[in-house]
DNA sequence: ATGCCGCTTGCACGCAATTGCAAAATTATG
DNA sequence: CATAATTTTGCAATTGCGTGCAAGCGGCAT
């Protein structure tokens, strides 16, 4: 009574008046089917309620149309607006997602991997964290494809999609210097992941070509209270820098909040501010953060795209793709 | 060459010198193997990375172990913070998580409820919109369980989570005329959700019954601009109120920055404002925004434990949980 | 009428697992 | 040591579906 099972495409054979084989060729496109029995399939299936088995399907073809999202920190803008791009590319292209959360915990995303190919998942997407080389391994050698999202990672096999970081962190360093500021630091968080440490080497080295020496503290994980404690740590010098290049727009929301309000310092007036991957929150008049836009929904293409092409894809593929400069009211002059 | 099949239980069961029923009471809990076989199974199925397949086990279960969650407008804060809490639920009870997202189109939760059945989900949460009752009605005959949060809907069957929401918008009011307001707005967006509808109702009549009027002002999708849009119609009328209840704390942010940097007023010597959802934004210092709770995380431990669950469940359940008041700064007193 | 061609259709097998049942192997008991 | 009791184990059936193969069917030219 309760646990009635779903429709078979054996009853709906019977109900049709035709064989399974009928049903079956019925829901795979191109398969060979007259338009009348096509109908009376359709009007069975319709009548009974019934819709394909993909887990069955999958079996059969072996592939699934289930593709893995690995992220930790869902609840962050960046991430939740990368993830519901993916989600939404992917689903455009008729696949469907599986969502997976990592913690910073070591194995996270292995296990992650695992339930991947328990799945038997056609491709995962990673987002955070990195895992471990038998894992990946594991995946690729069952034909499961791979798409590593700024993660500077050199293994062959998945597609590794990247950021120009160091070369936008070039381009604040001159923007800052053509605003009059003398003084720069950076503010990163203690996950050195690698588009963080890409961001802080770009930077310092461009400060350096200039002639400027970066005062770079780091604290935390990447988020607004880390951007707090950094104010805290960098406002406190006896030599306050006018200018800080946070490693992301939640750094910068938390250095500001904390510059103006326990420092009372005025942005962009007594010190610039920039950020990275332009969140919604930095357009808000409160912040009017300039910060580098992270393309989510080209990264989300990029990615499906590679991931349903049939191409022959080299062995080590990798897109660079291009961070816009988003200038609002953070920096003078402009 | 290239798609190299997945390892089976048979080449496991042949490597390790077993049956294949041994592999699979190796992988199935509660099964009855002897400690010997076992371990010469785990060690074949290491060696050649083995992994179950659980399109195969769903399909002989009858039980996916799939939960689909059915949301739109992901990049949002509120949004996305209970899509992690529910797939961190999820996978803390071994279930795992599929993504849909919706948008405000016709169909478009009918849409992803049908994947829903195609992967033979075991059950489907459903955070934004509401689905057509023959596709719930389907779901529910094949024994797929449905959960609704936040979307009061008198359906029997699925388990509906909803808060507190008019009692909520009740204690606002007279927080508001406790702090000396007596000129009090609602902003709403247009979407006319039934949590936010709720929350509209229980604010106009609390004041009602404080004999106060409300001014009520609608417009668009529940984000940050509608806010301002809101702010913009409220505060050019010639008496502007003292405080203003907003559905969201999207549009509470996007209301106070109007009011601030548009209108230059004071929060909360002017005006006070209070929203719903304590998103994080809500705690950064540049808003303070004193708010309403929303308790992701029980309303995923609810959801997911209702899930998982084999007791008799009642044919109407319904949950309605507590939305604590944060008290910060954007309302006097306190 | 016969032969040929092309499109449909059904049969039967295979995909990767689980599980009831009975035989075999192990252990406990008299 | 024989017998009973208790695991363990393998066989075979089952889940829902896709697909190669051969048979069936209709149309057309000879």
């Amino acid at each position: 009574m309760s646990q009635k099972l779903f429709v078979s495409a054996q009853e709906v054979a019977e109900k049709a008046g035709v064989s399974r084989s009928a049903v079956s060729r019925t829901f795979t496109s191109g398969a060979s089917v007259s338009p009348k029995t096509r109908q009376k399939v359709l009007d069975a299936a319709e009548a009974l309620g019934y819709h394909v088995n993909h887990l069955a399907r999958g079996l059969m073809r072996n592939e699934s149309g289930i593709v893995c999202l690995i992220v930790s920190e869902l609840g962050t803008p960046y991430r939740s607006a990368l993830t519901r791009a993916l989600t939404q590319q992917l689903q455009n292209t008729g696949k469907i997602a599986m969502l997976i959360n990592t913690d910073r915990s070591d194995g996270s995303v292995d296990l992650a991997l695992t339930q991947a190919i328990r799945y038997r998942a056609d491709a995962s997407i990673i987002l955070s964290g990195l895992p471990d080389k038998s894992i990946t391994d594991l995946c690729l050698k069952n034909g499961q494809r791979l798409v590593l999202i700024n993660r500077d990672d050199d293994r062959e096999g998945p597609l590794k999609i990247n950021l120009d970081d160091e070369d936008a962190a070039a381009r604040i360093a001159t923007a800052f210097v053509r605003a009059g500021c003398r003084k720069l630091a950076f503010a990163n968080s203690q996950t050195g992941t690698p588009s963080l440490m890409a961001r802080e080497r770009g930077f310092v080295a461009a400060a350096g070509a200039l002639g400027i020496d970066v005062i770079v503290e780091r604290f935390g994980p990447t988020g607004y209270e880390s951007g707090r404690v950094v104010a805290q740590q960098l406002l406190t010098r006896k030599e306050r820098p006018d200018a800080v290049f946070c490693a992301t727009d939640l750094l910068a929301c938390g250095f500001m909040d904390a510059a103006r309000h326990q420092f009372s310092m005025s942005v962009p007036d007594q010190i610039c501010v920039a950020g990275f991957d332009d969140i919604e929150q930095a357009s808000w008049s409160s912040y009017g953060l300039t910060t580098f836009a992270q393309p989510v929904d080209m990264i989300a293409r990029e990615a499906v795209s590679w991931l349903v092409g049939d191409a022959v894809r080299p062995e080590n593929h990798s897109v660079r793709l291009h961070a816009d400069l988003v200038w609002r009211t953070s920096i003078r002059g402009g």
